[in-house]
DNA sequence: GTCTATAACTAGATAGAC
DNA sequence: GTCTATCTAGTTATAGAC
């Protein structure tokens, strides 16, 4: 059980505070894409964004706090992106394969440096962990993306499986996330590949969950995962 | 697919340079398990093992590879514990149950910096990373002793699936260390109670491949991992 | 060629004045 | 809020010793 910190995160109080942070984390986001996270120095971050050094850690408390802006614009670009996907699509698998593969299209720009980006969310203490308190907001909404995902969907399975669904396809989002990281084929095509393949494996396993001898174990799978969230 | 790099590692050729290089690797070790892998620096390793810092970095390309040895010792250790117990245990949930609790027994000594340790694994360009080739031997090897799990213990299963296991117990094994990661009980008391909760779950799912409904789907998941290792 | 050492460089982070 | 000056520690360059 995480025991829960106060983490003091400077929030601007101006106007103009609320325009250098913004110029700081533009600026950030520009020199990433160019150079990628390596050899984009703070001070290049803060001369581009026209501060002093310092100042940009008044805003940031370390350069991986910069990484935090690509977590919210990948979720904010992939929930767009899932919506076009999902309005259409009527099946399960239709409507998971389309959201899983509009987040590997809305990620590609930024696969070159996911390795740093990935590293930084491992580490447990971190505010990017996927798993933080700090991350709960795009957490909480990607989870309820899934949830779209299996509410339009033609799926008959049993409630307490639907209940937990969404968070656990999530998670299997999390295993693509993993690969892609490690994906260094042309496009992204091993990584697409893995979603067109196991898409309908997944489709299949949730269904089998109505069949009498496997509705028991899905259960437990089901009672093991909210044990853990505790 | 991982291009094949080829990494200089620097192996001492001569006896004093392989002492030379254990005693710096041995002094990290200590000064890690003292102060943490953030507050041991170089320098300080550099010192206790009685060399230069130059000299360090001539065996050691940087800190993060300090952190291998550690990643050997595990190893080393857990193999052995886990031998004990799979010494008398004849059933496969025993057999799996008794070897991800040695692991857990063996890590508890490095957990309090084993976020670190777990930040740089998950680097793919690092040699760390559990899907690296340099971890390829390590990696084997843990996936080897989850072969002497299955061999052992009484599992009627499709030839299929028995041949995959010992690949998807060892990437089970990495859900615990991830679990484990984040787990700040006492005593990883939480991560314990995972292993005896989900132990029993993949020995239930397990046998359920013999039902003619998800023996199809198993085999395609088989057929899926198949094809992502290519 | 294999080792080892010293000095210098780089960049993330902090302290304190304004 | 913003700056300048400074600190720290990982890393590299390079010269020389065995």
């Amino acid at each position: 059980m995480a025991t829960l910190t106060t983490v003091t995160v400077p929030v601007p109080r101006s106007d103009k505070g609320e325009a250098t942070r913004a110029a700081i984390a533009t600026a950030a986001q520009a020199l990433f894409l160019e150079r990628g996270y390596d050899k984009t120095t703070m001070r290049a971050v803060a001369e581009r964004a026209g501060v002093s050094l310092g100042n940009a850690y008044y805003y940031f408390g370390s350069k991986e706090h910069l990484i935090q802006a690509f977590y919210d614009r990948i979720q904010v670009e992939h929930t767009a992106a899932a919506e076009a996907a999902l309005a259409h699509e009527t099946t399960f698998a239709g409507r998971l394969r389309g959201t899983l593969t509009a987040w590997v299209d809305v990620a590609e720009p930024y696969h070159h440096f996911a390795g740093k980006f990935f590293k930084v969310a491992a580490e447990p203490a971190s505010p990017l962990s996927p798993f933080s308190p700090e991350s709960a907001p795009a957490r909480e909404a990607s989870v309820a993306l899934m949830a779209r995902v299996v509410d339009g969907a033609d799926l008959k399975v049993p409630a307490t499986v639907r209940g937990e669904l969404p968070e656990l396809l999530w998670l299997a989002q999390m295993g693509v996330v993993l690969f892609w990281v490690h994906d260094s084929s042309e496009g992204r095509r091993r990584t697409r590949q893995l979603v067109d393949r196991a898409v309908p494996l997944v489709d299949r396993l949730v269904r089998l969950t109505r069949l009498p001898g496997v509705r028991g174990a899905a259960d437990d799978i089901v009672a093991l995962v909210r044990s853990l969230r505790a």
